[in-house]
DNA sequence: ACCTGAACACCGTTCAAGT
DNA sequence: ACCTGAACACCGTTCAAGT
């Protein structure tokens, strides 16, 4: 007995806008190619999923899932290190999940990284009256660079390797007005070479460090 | 002699722009309702600007010219915090600002905030090698804290009050599950009757406290 | 209950034609 | 040089009609 294609159903349409998005960028998520790689009407999606914000936000939860389940290695600031750079890597893999995480605020997804978070910073022996501002201050400084990885992948063709896209952005700062931007052209050449999974590690470190002296 | 209308030109239609994003927000900025206020052709304002992404920035842009003027007060620490508030402030009054920070990676205004921020770190002294990964934690947690504010602020309709969005985002952090969101809960009360300006501010001090180890 | 696909109400952008 | 506005090539979403 030889099944046919697959039956619709709200995991298959994930899994088929992650890999529209993976391949042709936020804009290839349309209703229209994704009902053509499904082979269905576009209105048969929304049988299943309420809109597009909801597909993206399904499309997101389902990427991270297995990010935000590792267990914590080492001690806490160990564990808020590997949250951070567990999404760091996702969204260098998917990167529309940066925009996501940016733009929806209360989404399932940030509130379960915020709440790691949180209880990392607890676990910090953070003062009560400081565990709150620790937490947002960590979570939205990895809210920012994902935005920033985002709008970067945005600007190149999809699959840009990271070295291209640091050599462009290098070229850019070289030919600021150095009146105007003696900082920049500074450290245009460290951009060039340098390795920004490292940086915003180093971000994070700075904050741990803040962190600490309200332990 | 009365003049008539006066004659279309980039200037006027970014300020319309930002009128139409302030009062209709991002949503509200199309080509026909700008034509429409211009009471000209959708085409006209082809002539003065590329496209609707180079309008978007030249809007920002003129909002924030103000902004990055100002003097620095006191010492570069000062100026930091200065920097950053001018940034919240201007977002709370146009959200849309937010957005565009954050989709905008190499963005003139961007860079204008970086190198600023990139200023006050040398003044501050901090150790060559250690400038770049700190001004840029102080960037990206800027853009961050501007990504969700304007995610926020899409959300509700143009013009809630902020008591109003922390109350709703109080109440569904309340109404998570104990045992998956201890911590999100425990803050919940903390959430509604916070300062969130004051939470941004605690951060940037969180970071610059971070940063004064590097001294 | 689930799917089809045409239709609706929009977009940003272009472009021949005007002045 | 600058403006007009219809037209093009898309969108997300809806919905009567089918099975």
């Amino acid at each position: 007995m030889k099944t046919g294609r697959p039956s619709l159903s709200r995991e298959r349409i994930v899994e088929a806008a992650i890999v529209l998005l993976d391949s042709a960028g936020e804009g290839g998520l349309t209703f229209r190619a994704l009902s053509a790689r499904l082979r269905t009407g576009a209105g048969a999606i929304y049988w299943h999923v309420a809109n597009k914000d909801e597909l993206l936000a399904a499309a997101t939860s389902a990427v991270l899932a297995g990010v935000m389940d590792a267990e914590a290695p080492g001690g806490p600031e160990e564990a808020v290190r590997a949250v951070a750079l567990g999404l760091f890597d996702a969204i260098d893999e998917h990167p529309w999940i940066g925009t996501q995480l940016s733009r929806l605020a209360s989404q399932t997804t940030t509130l379960r990284v915020f709440e790691r978070l949180g209880q990392q910073v607890r676990a910090l022996g953070v003062l009560v009256e400081a565990q709150f501002d620790a937490a947002s201050a960590l979570l939205n400084y990895i809210l920012g660079v994902a935005g920033q990885n985002a709008a970067n992948a945005r600007t190149q063709e999809p699959g840009t390797s990271r070295a291209d896209v640091l050599g462009e952005e290098s070229a850019v700062w070289s030919s600021l007005d150095p009146g105007e931007f003696p900082f920049l052209r500074g450290v245009a050449a460290q951009l060039r070479d340098h390795d920004d999974r490292e940086q915003f590690l180093a971000g994070v470190n700075l904050i741990l460090a803040g962190i600490s002296r309200h332990t």
